[in-house]
DNA sequence: CTTGGTGTTGTTACCGCTAACATAGCGCGG
DNA sequence: CCGCGCTATGTTAGCGGTAACAACACCAAG
């Protein structure tokens, strides 16, 4: 019998415990804790004081099964390696940062089986919301995503159908976009460099897109290199030289991201290259990192750090309109010509 | 009375309707789902059809309130804006891949403040590890801690006394470390570019360590210069230009990270500046990122995926020593001259 | 025909907290 | 002095699972 009267000290810290601290009920303390309910301020100082001296911590796990209220929203990006998801993830815990909501980041590394499994283990705690990159999901996870009963975002991406919201800008407008003003510009032999990632969906459609604007003015590309890992700036650099010493009239690179754009930019610059004259280049995101470049790169903004403002506010039933759900919210990234595009 | 007999059909799903739904009790259905205790082969094919069949997902907030059992790990890191924090992640999140648990991150930005609200949100959730960024910490959050009844690591620096256990690198020594080499190059009049702030103390050991080095040589600081915000790339372009501009005679530039260092680095190319001859630079970390640069900026690399690697393994309690707790791994950061610093 | 495993399934009592309702105390008008 | 409407506090009954133990077949050995 080591149980019954002192109890242990090591053991963590209940409601009961703050209870019989300040001689209150442990409905009292709860109220007091949580600010709801009214609870005369004597009692209120007592309490705070009692838990404040044993270091009580609440257990969320037990509030939030009897409240059946969790403040948690679920984020599944597919990486953290470039500084794009984490701008996204920068707008969404600032919205949420006074909402009372937490959010619970998962990664997938672009795999539709990881993908499913931290949507499985998300769901299972139950978070009040969900914020998801994409639209293509299996289709596990699609029912899984319908069935959850809970807002759903998924964001970057609208060039498709929405499980419920949807939050970002049209990747394959984005890539004909950028083709329309190379060729406005003047270019004619065009390069593609790109990342050999087949479940990157929005880097496809962009592709997709910059292609289709290629063909409407009946052109196609004239080469294509890919790669896989390994620093982007330093592909970068790898890659253009190739590409070029393959195809040496080439007049435009465009490159699926700014990263490996920015390590072009830096190979042309060092090989004494007429960079936006004789050879243009362009890449996509924005990153503002890059802004320290000895030459500005053009590049898209893909409102990353919005996209998460918007889909935070959508979760948190913020957005102004009084929509409930099946929201689709388009943002229009501006092409910034930077210094690489030759003007018009 | 409309709530009886017919369930709500969009009320989510428990134990009870699989249970139901393959005629065994709601110990069954839990035990197949758990993998835990001897159940049939039949049953469990059963079991196992009809919770497919539902799309049940399990509670996991009432399971871990019956077992007094998460599997969750709290990540609490300051930033997540340049490289280093998320290649942190990567760390524990490979690691923790296969033991069955789960990072949830929190942001401080480096406030104290923020650090304790931050801490007190994760530790409701009663987590069964904690992984924390710094030594440092207010008295609030080191109780909070030490009462916590669960593993905390304490990651990236080990100057200092951890509250259990710790995993990094000596700050101190690597600016102290880099002090020399530098004064070993034969370089005399050092100035000094870093971010003015003030709760990054791993930034400020390193710098103090630097100090010291130079002072032990009989040397001081010839100029210092500091930023906060913005682009860093930028940033390092432009302090470069003040602070060369101010003191034209400096030979020597130490960053407090790669980043800036590298807009330095380029500046200095730009402008023609003979690197290493006339000037040396050096930065602090080791970013892969940046791999692609034409010349290499010397730093020093500071381990972060084995940090977080090493940290995810002693919460997982996988360290191959039979050590419980209270174990301090130091790591050693080692120096990388690449190509600008002069051999001596 | 017991007895005693062995393997499978069911029962009961919580885990720590909160919603909803019950109750107690108190000032005040009639 | 009663009863009304407050406000402040307590009581009860779960939330959806799981630990621990009980119960039940079933069969081999004694």
């Amino acid at each position: 019998m080591t149980k019954p009267p002192l109890p242990d000290p090591r053991r963590t810290l209940t409601l009961r415990d703050v209870s019989e601290a300040s001689g209150v009920s442990e409905m009292t303390v709860s109220r007091v804790l949580r600010n709801r309910g009214d609870v005369s301020d004597a009692t209120r100082e007592k309490v705070l004081l009692a838990a404040r001296a044993l270091g009580y911590v609440p257990n969320k796990i037990a509030g939030a099964l009897a409240s059946q209220r969790v403040n948690l929203v679920g984020v599944i990006i597919p990486s953290m390696s470039n500084m794009v998801f984490p701008e996204v993830m920068m707008g969404i815990s600032d919205t949420l940062e006074d909402t009372g909501l937490q959010p619970v980041v998962g990664i997938t590394n672009y795999s539709p089986e990881r993908e499913e499994s931290v949507l499985y283990e998300m769901l299972s705690w139950r978070p009040s919301g969900l914020i998801i990159a994409g639209l293509e999901h299996s289709p596990a996870a699609s029912a899984m995503l319908e069935s959850a009963g809970i807002p759903i975002v998924e964001i970057m991406d609208i060039d498709g159908e929405p499980v419920d919201s949807a939050v970002g800008i049209s990747h394959r407008r984005a890539g004909r976009q950028m083709a329309e003003a190379i060729i406005a510009a003047g270019y004619r032999r065009i390069g593609f460099l790109g990342t050999k990632m087949p479940d990157d969906h929005r880097a496809r459609k962009r592709f997709e897109g910059f292609r289709d604007g290629l063909a409407r003015a009946g052109l196609d590309l004239a080469d294509e290199e890919y790669y896989a890992g390994g620093s982007a700036l330093l592909k970068g650099r790898e890659m253009t030289e190739t590409i070029l010493k393959r195809t040496p009239d080439l007049d435009f690179l465009y490159y699926s991201n700014d990263m490996i754009g920015a390590g072009g930019l830096l190979y042309c610059l060092a090989s004494g290259i007429d960079v936006p004259g004789r050879l243009g280049l362009a890449g996509f995101n924005g990153v503002e990192l890059l802004d320290g470049l000895p030459r500005k790169l053009a590049t898209m903004d893909a409102c990353r750090r919005e996209i998460g403002i918007r889909a935070a506010e959508i979760i948190a039933g913020k957005r102004p309109s009084g929509v409930i759900g099946g929201e689709v919210l388009e943002l229009f990234p501006k092409l910034q010509p930077g210094d690489t595009i030759r003007k018009v």
